[in-house]
DNA sequence: GCATGTCAAGTTGTG
DNA sequence: CACAACTTGACATGC
């Protein structure tokens, strides 16, 4: 069966999530950072919490969460642990029973580290700081209970080989609670499925599919194809496949279709997609209701309301 | 109070 | 060569 997820927010639940920036921090003592982030990090604590009760009552399967839960906490200036926070240990106690809540409702929890974490980098300073950043969000899905980190391979440089060699050398290093959970995703200028299926099979990493990046940014492989070999690359490892859609604001007409729509077009969905058990993470500006809508077309197809 | 500009970080492609 | 697009709002600032 699918399962159907939400990515970070809410469009209309009275859900949010507070940050801060490195900026403002800067100009008080250490004593009120520390104050300030950890009212933001209880907030955002508390939130999550009520975010996977909410997707519960809706029906959705899965719940990405934002990558600055805890803002700046990997900061090079402001950085912090929940620890030396006022109010830490309240703060982990929230989150083991957002851990306990989703298993108990199977609720699957993943990450999405933005654009700045980026392993194939011929800078060592930039992989430096993604190692960082790695290693916060296992922290934090070590502690809610999420299976999947997933990221890009990141840039090219003139030569997508050695990119990935140099990930690959990375990867290698990379601490188990890290190297546990990463996937990698094809993305919409660079990184087909067909460059990343035999770099993932021989290093064991899954293939998180996006559908909308490869229609995107297309190859030799078909959507079937390519749903097909990347579930492989999860099946071989025992985990539930993981995918995501998306549909374009502007049509697939003339102008960029990369931009996100509100909800998904019911063409955009692939048909292979619908008998299989797998998680969709839906990419969509209407967020829950986009999500929600989606479930009800797809049960609707299925012949299953 | 409300509108607006800013925010740690990378890479690519466009204007 | 500079800047917007990825994704995206929340918040600080200034009127």
């Amino acid at each position: 069966m699918l399962r159907f997820g939400l990515c970070c927010l809410f469009k209309e639940e009275a859900i949010t999530f507070r940050t801060t920036t490195a900026k403002v921090l800067l100009i008080v003592p250490r004593d009120r950072q520390l104050l300030k982030l950890s009212e933001i990090c209880l907030h955002n604590a508390l939130n999550l919490k009520l975010s996977l009760e909410t997707v519960q009552r809706l029906g959705i399967g899965a719940f990405r969460i934002m990558s600055p839960l805890f803002p700046r906490m990997t900061h090079p200036e402001i950085g912090y642990s929940l620890n030396i926070l006022p109010d830490g240990e309240t703060i982990s106690s929230i989150l083991e029973a957002c851990r306990l809540f989703a298993a108990d409702q199977q609720i699957r929890l993943s990450f999405h580290p933005d654009q700045f974490v980026v392993l194939s980098s011929p800078h060592p300073a930039v992989v430096a700081n993604s190692i960082k950043e790695l290693q916060y969000q296992a922290m934090l899905a070590k502690m809610v209970g999420a299976d999947v980190i997933n990221i890009h391979a990141g840039g090219v440089y003139g030569d997508k080989q050695a990119a990935l060699l140099r990930f690959s050398d990375i990867y290698n290093c990379l601490p188990e609670s890290v190297r546990s959970r990463l996937t990698l995703e094809n993305d919409d200028v660079s990184y087909t499925p067909e460059d990343l299926l035999p770099f993932c099979k021989e290093h064991s990493i899954p293939l998180v599919y996006d559908v909308h990046h490869h229609r995107c940014n297309p190859d030799n492989l078909t959507v079937e194809e390519a749903t097909e070999q990347a579930g492989a690359t999860w099946k071989s490892l025992g985990r539930e496949q993981h995918c995501h859609i998306s549909s374009p604001k502007a049509g697939w007409g003339s102008g960029s279709p990369r931009p996100h729509a509100d909800f998904i077009d019911q063409g955009d969905i692939p048909e292979c997609w619908l008998n299989r058990v797998m998680t969709v993470d839906v990419e969509a500006k209407a967020k829950e209701l986009a999500v929600v809508k989606l479930r009800e077309d797809v049960c609707v197809i299925l012949g299953l309301s």
